[in-house]
DNA sequence: CTTGACCTTCTAGTCACTGGAACCTTTATG
DNA sequence: CATAAAGGTTCCAGTGACTAGAAGGTCAAG
């Protein structure tokens, strides 16, 4: 399976393919004209990277994961505590992004939008009293 | 003002206030001995800037929202339109996050987190039929 | 005179790609 | 058989918004 084929099959674009094999996250081999051969098993190693990429793992937790995966003796604590701690990231960011919502939807709400100057979110973020 | 002072005024670290110089956000002047020198003015921009970047603007949004606000002619509409299209932005990431936590609460409530090897979470990442 | 707290510039690293250039290989078509 | 299109390769540079760290200059206090 050359790349293209692996990138239709994963959802992942060549670049991005090219790129895990770049940080060591997959090795598939090579035929004598360079291109690269990707087995079942390197498909399904980037299809399970493309699953954890889309629930917001970083690329380090992802070769973690990949790792256990690996590794019949794992315990799920270990998965477990990978994952908790990316929710609270998770988490973390909402409340960051939910913040930022609410102030803006407010100074949004305010503002005029027409030709005039005066402009509450200006204001706002220039710090002055609201006149 | 030197840098430390409009650091601790602003909020922001020195190394930003300097990046922010390098990308032309502001000009302060210069001392004999090479220092920067902060006007008010200079102050005023960056906490301009530190509250635009809070509400997760963009540098050049905050560029933009800040030649707005010097510009006695604006039209509100153009403000309204920056933070509208960032609201959206927020919007799409908040979606994003939302459906990430979604899927992963559930996972994580349904892995044991023992010694055991076998877990849903790796099971779903690997697009495995659940056992 | 020295110490410590400032200040300066410069380079390189972060994260996870992405775009583009320059070039090679394979396959299909006239 | 020539050629053109569609694939493949490598390598370099850019993204956003800083941030760490090195190497060194300046200034005020004791």
């Amino acid at each position: 399976m050359n790349i293209k084929s692996v990138s239709a099959a994963t959802g992942l674009p060549a670049k991005t393919i090219r790129y895990y094999e770049d940080v060591g996250l997959v090795s598939p081999a090579r035929e004598g004209n360079g291109y690269r051969v990707f087995s079942d098993k390197d498909v399904h190693k980037l299809a399970f990277l493309a699953r954890a990429r889309s629930l917001g793992f970083p690329l380090e937790s992802c070769r973690s994961l990949l790792a256990l995966y690996d590794d019949q003796d794992r315990a799920s604590a270990d998965v477990k505590a990978i994952a908790i701690s990316h929710l609270q990231e998770i988490d973390r960011k909402l409340g960051e992004l939910t913040a930022m919502r609410d102030t803006l939807s407010v100074l949004v709400r305010s503002c005029a939008g027409d030709d005039r100057p005066d402009c509450p979110i200006l204001s706002d973020l220039a710090q002055e009293v609201p006149q």
